[in-house]
RNA sequence: GGCGCCAUCGUCCAGGGGUUAGGACGUGAGAUUCUCAAUCUUAAAACACGGGUUCGAUUCCCGUUGGCGCUACCA
C-alpha cells in the first residue's frame, strides 16, 4: 500500500476550508490508524484511473478520458488503471464489463491495472470491495462524520415534493441527522433498513482546485449529505470512489466536467478520513449537435457501433485528441492529424479547453477517410475482412440467405443493407395502409425506445416486438414490416430478428434513430 | 427554481491590449476527371451583449444574456 498521507499541518489547512465542526473532532488517534509524516501525492510516482460502469454499451466518452488519462500517464512514468464501477446492481449488465475491455483494446488504449491483470492494489471490481467501503464507512460512523438515516423512499420523496412546491433547494431535511444513541439501537434492533449518508458541516464552505479552472467553493449549504452507503449495503459511487482513489494511490482523478459539483462532497470524504486529496481535473464534457451533454437519443455513442461501422480505431482516438485542443495547433503542419505516440509527446491536458466540444461526426468521417486513403491496399482490404467482411459475419449471413437464393449471384441482392451505412425506406415502403405518417413515426419511436432495452436475441427481441404491438394493437405483420423497412430499407428480407441480431444491436439502433431522424427533418422541410 | 462551470466562423481548434482575427471540417464556385470520390484553386463565414480599466479592447475586470452540468439509496 502507498503512504499515508495524512498530517496534521495538512489537516489544519483542511479544517479552515472544510468547517470547524466537521474537522475538529480528529478522528484518525481515536481510530488508531497509521499516521505518517507529511509526503506523497506530490511526490509520489502519478497513478490515474478510469472508473467505467458497466452498464450498458461501452461510451465514447470513456474513451475520450481514457485517452486523457492514459496520455497524461504515459507522459509522466505513471500508471494507468482501470476499475470497474459496478455498485449499482440495478443497472448492471452483465456482459458491458468485457464489452469495456474490448473497446478499450480496440482503440488501443492499455492499461497497467484492473480487474483482468491484476495488480498490487486489487481487487479493481468494486463489487468485490464491498468490505473494505463497510469497514471504512464504519471509520466514519465512529468518528461521526456520517450518520445512520432510516428515512424511507416514501418520506424522502414527500419532502423533496414539499421543497420543490415551496422552491426550496431539494436536499435531505437532516431528520435523521442526530438521532440519539437509544433511538439508533432500537431501529437497529427493529431492523430497520437504513442508509449512510455523509454528515456535511452545516456552516462553512469547501474549496478545492480543479487544474484547469482553478479554485471552487462550495457553500455547505448547497451540499447534500450525499448517502455513501446504500441500503443493500453497496456503495453508492462517491464513497467507492474516494475510498478506491485513495487505496489505489490515484495521485490524479481526471475526470469529467459533470463530477465538478460533487467534488464538495469527496472532498469532504477525504477529509474525514484524514487522507490527501489528490488533484482534480474535470474535461469538458462532449456534446450532441444541440450542444446538450452527449447521449445515444442524438448521437451513435457505443464504441461497438464505431468499430462495428467501420470507424478505424486511430482514427477515432486522432478525433478524439482533437476534443477540446490539448494539442499544439502547428503539429504536422496543422493537418489536425496525429498519432497516440505524437499525442503522447505534445498533448498538453492543461491546455484543454473548456468549452464542451461538439462530438462532430461530420469531422470525424473525414479524419477517417483520411486514414482509409493512407493504407496501403493490403491493409485496406485486411481491414474490411477484419470488420465489415469478417469471416464471422459473412457466414452468419449466408445462414439467414441459403434457402432463399436460386444462384449464388443473388447474394447481393438480398444483403445489400447489410454492408450499407445508411438506408432510408420511402414512405410507400414503411407506412402500412391505413396509417397515418404521424402514428407510424410515433410508433417506430417506441419500437426504438423498447428495442434500447432489450437483450439482443432472438427470443428477448420477439417477446418484445410482439408485447410492443398488443399493447398498441398494431398487428404483428405491420410491426415488422415496418422495422423491416426501417432496418433493412425493403419490404422484402432474410428473417427480421434474425438479421437484426447479425447486424447488431448499436448499428440497428443507429439506423432507427437516423430514420427517426430523416423523417423528423423531411416534415420539417415540408412545412 | 438553487448551486456550479462555460462563452472566437455552422462545427473543431489557433490567437491575443494595437492583427487584413489564422487553420481544419463542412458549405458555395471553379479546375481536373468517362462517373463518383480524391486532389487543386477560390469564396462566404466568428470575437454574444452592456458597462468599466486603458491612449486603445475580441483579449483584463464586473454585470447581463445564453449554453451546459449537478440537484437520486445512477454513475
Amino acid at each position: 500500500m502507498c503512504a499515508e498521507s495524512f498530517s496534521w499541518s495538512s489537516w489544519s489547512t483542511l479544517a479552515k476550508e472544510t468547517g470547524r465542526a466537521f474537522a475538529a473532532r480528529k478522528p484518525l488517534i481515536r481510530l488508531g490508524l497509521t499516521l505518517m509524516t507529511k509526503q506523497t501525492i506530490s511526490s509520489a510516482p502519478i497513478r490515474v484511473r478510469i472508473a467505467p460502469s458497466p452498464t450498458g454499451d461501452p461510451h465514447v466518452g470513456t474513451a475520450y478520458i481514457g485517452l486523457i488519462n492514459y496520455i497524461y500517464a504515459r507522459q509522466r512514468g505513471g500508471q494507468f488503471v482501470l476499475r470497474i464501477e459496478d455498485t449499482d446492481r440495478t443497472r448492471f449488465v452483465s456482459s458491458s464489463e468485457q464489452m469495456i475491455f474490448d473497446a478499450l483494446k480496440w482503440v488501443g488504449l492499455s492499461w497497467d491495472e484492473g480487474p483482468d491483470v491484476s495488480g498490487p492494489y486489487g481487487p479493481y471490481r468494486q463489487s468485490e470491495r464491498t468490505e473494505i467501503y463497510r469497514e471504512h464507512t464504519e471509520i466514519l460512523l465512529a468518528n461521526e462524520t456520517a450518520y445512520r438515516c432510516f428515512c424511507t423512499a416514501e418520506e424522502l420523496e414527500a419532502s423533496r415534493r414539499e421543497q420543490m412546491a415551496a422552491k426550496q433547494p431539494t436536499r435531505y431535511a437532516g431528520t435523521c441527522r442526530a438521532l440519539t444513541a437509544e433511538t439508533i439501537a432500537a431501529n437497529l434492533e427493529a431492523e430497520k433498513p437504513f442508509v449512510v449518508r455523509l454528515k456535511v458541516p452545516s456552516e462553512g464552505s469547501t474549496t478545492f482546485t480543479d487544474e484547469l479552472r482553478g479554485a471552487i467553493t462550495f457553500d455547505h449549504f448547497n451540499v447534500d449529505d450525499q448517502v455513501l452507503m446504500k441500503s443493500d449495503g453497496f456503495p453508492t459511487y462517491h464513497l467507492a470512489n474516494v475510498v478506491d482513489d485513495h487505496l489505489m494511490c490515484i495521485t490524479d482523478v481526471i475526470r469529467a466536467e459533470e463530477w465538478i459539483s460533487s467534488t464538495p462532497k469527496h472532498v469532504l470524504l477525504y477529509g474525514a478520513f484524514g487522507w490527501e486529496v489528490p488533484k482534480f481535473w474535470h474535461m469538458p464534457l462532449l456534446r450532441n449537435l444541440d450542444k446538450s451533454k452527449i447521449s445515444k437519443r442524438k448521437n451513435p455513442v457505443s464504441l461497438v457501433y464505431y468499430r462495428q461501422a467501420g470507424f478505424l480505431p486511430q482514427a477515432l482516438l486522432n478525433f478524439l485528441g482533437l476534443m477540446g485542443g490539448g494539442m499544439p495547433n502547428e503539429i504536422n503542419n496543422g493537418t489536425e492529424k496525429f498519432t497516440l505516440a505524437e499525442m503522447i509527446e505534445h498533448f498538453e491536458v492543461k491546455n484543454i479547453r473548456l468549452g464542451g466540444p461538439v462530438f462532430d461526426l461530420t469531422k470525424l468521417k473525414w479524419l477517417n477517410g483520411e486514414y482509409i486513403r493512407a493504407m496501403t491496399p493490403g491493409d485496406f482490404y485486411a481491414a474490411l475482412r477484419e470488420t465489415v467482411l469478417s469471416d464471422a459475419y459473412l457466414s452468419e449471413i449466408a445462414g439467414l440467405i441459403q434457402t432463399r437464393v436460386e444462384t449464388l449471384g443473388q447474394f447481393g441482392n438480398l444483403t445489400h443493407f447489410f454492408f450499407a451505412d445508411d438506408v432510408m425506406p420511402a414512405a410507400e415502403v414503411f407506412l402500412p395502409k391505413k396509417r397515418t405518417l404521424e402514428e407510424t413515426l410515433a410508433f417506430a419511436a417506441e419500437q426504438l425506445a423498447v428495442l434500447e432495452a432489450t437483450e439482443w436475441t432472438k427470443e428477448a427481441l420477439e417477446a418484445a416486438m410482439k408485447a410492443l404491438g398488443e399493447g398498441k394493437e398494431w398487428a404483428v405483420k405491420e410491426n415488422f414490416m415496418l422495422l423491416r423497412a426501417i432496418a433493412t430499407g425493403g419490404t422484402m428480407s432474410p428473417p427480421l430478428l434474425e438479421s437484426v441480431v447479425v447486424f447488431g444491436k448499436a448499428r440497428t439502433l443507429d439506423r432507427m434513430r437516423r430514420f427517426l431522424e430523416g423523417q423528423k427533418k423531411l416534415a420539417g422541410g415540408k412545412k
